[in-house]
This record gives structure tokens, C-alpha cells and sequence, in this order.
DNA sequence: CTTGGTGCAAAGCTTTTGCATATCA
DNA sequence: TGATATGCAAAAGCTTTGCACCAAG
């Protein structure tokens, strides 16, 4: 099983092998989104990018997401609010997705079983998603005063 | 803490608590969202229950369901390729998504825990959504001469 | 030169919104 | 009566599609 894709190199390389075209956009794509560990929306994603190629368009970047989903070197997921994101982290991880600002941080799923079965109910299972929606750190101090929230003494954790 | 909605008079019942009204099109929603397994989307509850009602609009199935949902009756989720179902059911689960038909079944966790820290990396966790991906039994069947994915004889479960 | 990619505009879907009317409390 | 719900049509937001042009192999 070949590891996946983490430099730009190996995606011009992916590229190739796939039979598809290196052109400038692609790989200006490709690098933003393995720098990128905010988990961007396509158009959070395009707009960062137009910075750098003003005349990017937003189908481009649509389209080179998809292929990259499709090559199963891009992790895509609706955070429950109907957005979509993107996330180039394909090992196994929850994603936590605060419910006040939108910020998602990926949990690396502690020593707690990336439980993933090859087979349940019949089912064979592919690929599993987990989200914790939560409200996150900088959210709890703002929502401000409520101490029972984000106490600095010891949680019930 | 109270247990959750499962009759249709209970739902009559938060509806009054909320200071909504109980009217006929929701009576009829909230019965056939208790008595629907099946994860049904806004669009197949709204032609689904067209058939008793048929002025029924689907404006009207919209707010009734967010209304379940804000209430915490009912639960909300993204099955990954863009469609958003409803499940009556509320207690922790996974959803087994067949990637080929669509069909979504609940996955009970069993007894490996249904593991929802209060809190993980700072953020106080609310809720989860566990997605499974894979092929159903049906779709293994149908993909037929797959005797590695769906063998008549002792399965590995 | 042949295939795939890009950019633009238009089409498609799902969900929400505005508003007049009807209904429940 | 007074407030909420309903239904219709229109608006919105996001993603895909059709097509002419461009660029990589």
C-alpha cells in the first residue's frame, strides 16, 4: 500500500501516473491545501488563492479538489451545518468542528480505538467519519463569564 | 433529565411546552418521522407524506423539522455526498452509509464505547456524528460475482 | 497535434425568506 | 382576537455543466 501524498513533488508525480496534466494552477492548488491545516471550504480555498493567480477560477479549483477526493489524497466532509470542507490528513482522526465560529482542529484520536471494522451489519466498510461538534477554547472565553464553561480549576473531564 | 419524544402525543405534548401549535400538518410529520427507519431525507418525507396530504407543502416540512431539531427531538446529519437526512432516534449511534444506494442504517455501538469525552483539546464536546461508509449487503449481492465481498457461506462479522 | 485544463456564464438543487391567508389558542 | 403556521413564489447559496479557448505531453 503506497503512503499518501505529502509534498507537491509527489503530487506532480500523482499527476503523471494518473494520466492528467501538471499545469501552474494545479500545483499552486495542491501546495496551498498540504500547507493548510484549517480545513478550507473550495471558496475559502479559492479566495486565499486568487492572492497568488488573481485569474484562478472557482470551477478550477472545484475540479481539482474532485480529483484529488477522487484519487483518495484529499479528505472531504460536511461539518453539519452544510458546509464542506477539505482535509489532506488521511490517517484516521476525528474532526472538531466548533459550533459557534465554524473552526474545525483535527483530534488525533487518542490511544481510543480508531475502531474502524471491516464489517458491520452486513455492511463493508470503506472509510468512517467522526465529528465532534463542540464550541472551541477562543469561543468559550468570548461567550466571557460563563466559569462553569472554561474554569482554570479542575474539570470533570 | 427527560427522556426523549417517541409517541405522537408526547410530541403534542413539547409542542404545547413550547408555546407552538399543534396543527394537523405537524401531527402528521412528527407521527411519520417516529414511525420512518429509513434516515429519510426533507424531500422524501415531504412526497411521502403528500400522499395523505397532498397540499402539503414542502416549505412547511422544512420548519417542522428544524423546529424537532432545535428542540433536540431529532437529529440532523450530512451523509457526505451532499444529502442531509433525519433520525428520529437519539440515542448514541453510528450511521452506516451504503456509498452505492444511499441507504442508511443505524449502527447500534454496540459494546465498544460510544466514547464522547465532555471534553478534547480544549473544546467542550456537545455531540457526535459517526459516519460509516460502505457497501450494503443488497449492493454486495447486486454487485454479484464478488464472492470475497459477499460469500454465501460463513462471514467474517 | 491531441488530450485534458481553464475560465466564464448559465443551469441545477436544496433550503430559506417574504408575504398574504388560514388556523389554533 | 392575537399569535403562529401554512403555502406559494421568489431569493439565495453552492456546485456542476456546456462551451470556446489555451496549454501540456
Amino acid at each position: 500500500m503506497r503512503a499518501h501524498v505529502r509534498t507537491a513533488e509527489e503530487l506532480v508525480d500523482l499527476l503523471r501516473a494518473r494520466g492528467k496534466k501538471v499545469t501552474s494552477q494545479r500545483v499552486l492548488i495542491y501546495r496551498m491545501l498540504l500547507a493548510d491545516r484549517s480545513h478550507p471550504t473550495a471558496e475559502q480555498l479559492h479566495s486565499r488563492l486568487k492572492e497568488q493567480l488573481p485569474g484562478l477560477s472557482l470551477t478550477t479549483v472545484y475540479t481539482a479538489l474532485n480529483d484529488l477526493v477522487q484519487a483518495g489524497e484529499l479528505r472531504r466532509f460536511e461539518a453539519g451545518d452544510g458546509s464542506v470542507h477539505f482535509d489532506p490528513e488521511m490517517r484516521p482522526h476525528a474532526e472538531l468542528v466548533c459550533v459557534q465560529c465554524g473552526r474545525i482542529d483535527d483530534a488525533p484520536m487518542e490511544s481510543s480505538t480508531p475502531r474502524m471494522p471491516a464489517r458491520l451489519q452486513g455492511y463493508r466498510i470503506l472509510r468512517r467519519t467522526e465529528l465532534l461538534h463542540g464550541v472551541c477554547p477562543a469561543c468559550q472565553e468570548a461567550d466571557g463569564a460563563t466559569p462553569a464553561a472554561a474554569p482554570t480549576s479542575g474539570l470533570p473531564d
